[in-house]
DNA sequence: CAAATAAGAGTGTATATGCACGCATCTAGC
DNA sequence: GCTAGATGCGTGCATATACACTCTTATTTG
C-alpha cells in the first residue's frame, strides 16, 4: 500500500478560482445597481482619471487592450461612457463619464461597499494584506 | 489644499488583476503544448477522478456546471477527453481521458511545472501559503 | 520632404464564465 | 403505479479576456 504524494496545488488554477468565488460574490451583492463589479470598477477608474485613452486605461490595470476596448464599448452601449477625438490627434479617443455614468457609479457605490466590507470581515486582518501583497507581487508592481 | 483620502483596493478586483497576470503567465510557459493552464488542470483533475460527471467536477472546483459542460465539449472537440452514458442512469455522462488526453496531459506537465516553480520562486514563501489561506476562506473550503 | 517607425485603435477568432430557462430521467411518497 | 421533487444536462444570451492582424495617423530620421 504506497501513500500517494500530497498533490501540490497549481497557484493559477487557485487564483482563478478564488476569483470566481468572489466575482460571483461581489455581483451578487451588486445585483440591482445594473453593474457587475467590473464595470463598476471601469467606471471608478474612467471618473478617477477624468478622462483617459483605452491604451492608458488597459495599461494601468494591467488588461489587454482590445479587451479594454470591448469592455469600454458595452458601457458606451449603456451610455455610461462616451468617447472623444482627442485635441490634435485624430487616433486617440478620450473617455470619460457621461452623467447618467457618474449617477450610476454614485447609486452602486453602497453595494460594493457592502460586498467589500463583507469581504474584509471574511479576510481576517491577517490575510487581507497578504492577498494584497501577493498580488503586487505577480504583477511586478503595487496594486 | 485637501489631501485625496487613500482609495481603497477593491479586493475582488485585485484578485482580477492578479489573476489576468498569472494566466497568461501560465499559458505563455505552456504554449506549444496545445494546453492552456484551465484545460490542463481540467485534464489533470479528470485523470485523477478517473471518470467523473460535469455537476460533479463543476461542484469540485467551484464552478458553474454550464461552464463546465462547454470546457468539457472543447476538450472532447480535441478528444482528449471523450463521454459515455452512466450505467443505469440516461441522465448522467461520465467523462473520462482518452489515451491521446493522457499523453497530452503528460507532456505538458514539465511546462506547467515550471510555471510553478518560478511563480513559487517570486512568491517567496512567505506569501504562497498566504495566497492558498485567502483562497480557501473565500471559498469557504481547503482549497 | 519621403521613408521608416511608433502610437492608437478596431476586427476576427477562441476561451472561460455565469444566469435564466427548459427537458429528460430518477426516486420518494402516497 | 402515479405524481412531486430531485438530479443531470443542454441552450440562449451576455461578459470578460487574450492574441494575431490590419489600418490610420503621428513622429522621427536620413
Amino acid at each position: 500500500m504506497e501513500s500517494t504524494p500530497p498533490r501540490e496545488v497549481c497557484l493559477c488554477i487557485a487564483l482563478r478560482r478564488a476569483t470566481r468565488a468572489a466575482t460571483r460574490f461581489y455581483d451578487d451583492c451588486m445585483k440591482g445597481t445594473g453593474l457587475k463589479v467590473t464595470q463598476y470598477s471601469l467606471l471608478a477608474n474612467i471618473d478617477r482619471a477624468g478622462s483617459i485613452k483605452i491604451t492608458d486605461l488597459a495599461r494601468k490595470v494591467d488588461m489587454e487592450r482590445t479587451a479594454m476596448g470591448r469592455n469600454l464599448s458595452l458601457l458606451e452601449k449603456k451610455r455610461l461612457v462616451h468617447a472623444e477625438g482627442e485635441e490634435g490627434d485624430l487616433r486617440g479617443k478620450l473617455y470619460s463619464l457621461t452623467k447618467a455614468g457618474r449617477s450610476c457609479l454614485e447609486a452602486a457605490r453602497p453595494s460594493w461597499r457592502k460586498a467589500q466590507t463583507e469581504m474584509r470581515r471574511k479576510l481576517r486582518n491577517h490575510e487581507f494584506p497578504a492577498l494584497e501583497a501577493v498580488a503586487g507581487i505577480i504583477l511586478g508592481k503595487d496594486v
